[in-house]
DNA sequence: GTGCGACTTGAAGCGCGGTTCAAGTCAAGC
DNA sequence: GCTTGACTTGAACCGCGCTTCAAGTCGCAC
């Protein structure tokens, strides 16, 4: 069993997150050992997954409903069929951005903003 | 010319979003005409700019610092490298997602959060 | 048994990225 | 010249994702 301060040490989340996610739904103690949260170690498995996603721009609510999804829920696993075409999308986004970005941290054009080759990171 | 509802319905941004991306230093109307604002065509170039950076997770104010950018400023060009290379990681991260997301949407595991396959998600 | 310090709570606060609102100004059509 | 209605402004407000704060409660060492 880890305590509050245990656990935002080795999830490197702050204590006030944890509370906050715990508040949401995404999370939750044990027990109480009197007023204090004890925490399964498993928990660290479960922030490790909420901070991943949390990174990869998925919403605090959002998480939680996939958190709670059970298996057979076909809305959920729709929802992550359609978020994972989404996500398609935004790597294709994201790596426009970064050839756009290569180029411009060497380029030389004079206004920057009107570099042709910077300008492909605006294709549709 | 433009006025500020025409750049508005086609750049597909909101009047105070252009209002407040100007206040901001993003973006420069190019006369009045009394009070109103009239712009370039040219504007719609950069609006399609800003929105694309904003998509890609960058803040207002580091669009703002990159517009600024002088050619040859090297202090703005390596930020900018920097930022493709968290892109690359960004990137890295968001195809991991997505294919934890993909396998997700099929899996029957019981408890979803527990699933081996969707756990490849958490790598570092 | 009495501090101490780390926890608890709910409420308020913050930074971001805008939106909304009230009050005012103006161009243009009648 | 007067209305109309789209613009202008600054300030207030919003949702998100937390953090901070004040006040209270507890376990543990002494």
């Amino acid at each position: 069993m880890l305590d509050i301060a245990e656990v935002a040490q080795r999830s490197g989340l702050a204590p006030s997150a944890l509370r906050f996610y715990e508040k949401k739904g995404l999370l939750s103690s044990n027990g109480r050992n009197g007023l204090r949260r004890t925490y399964e170690p498993e928990v660290l498995h479960r922030l490790a997954l909420i901070s991943c996603a949390r990174r990869a721009g998925f919403s605090v609510a959002e998480i939680g409903r996939f958190l709670l999804a059970m298996p057979g829920d076909t809305a959920v696993q729709q929802q992550m069929a359609v978020k994972a075409a989404a996500l398609d999308e935004d790597i294709a986004r994201l790596r426009r951005m970064r050839d756009s970005l290569d180029h411009a941290s060497t380029c030389t054009h004079e206004p920057l903003v009107e570099c042709p080759e910077f300008k492909r990171m605006l294709a549709p």
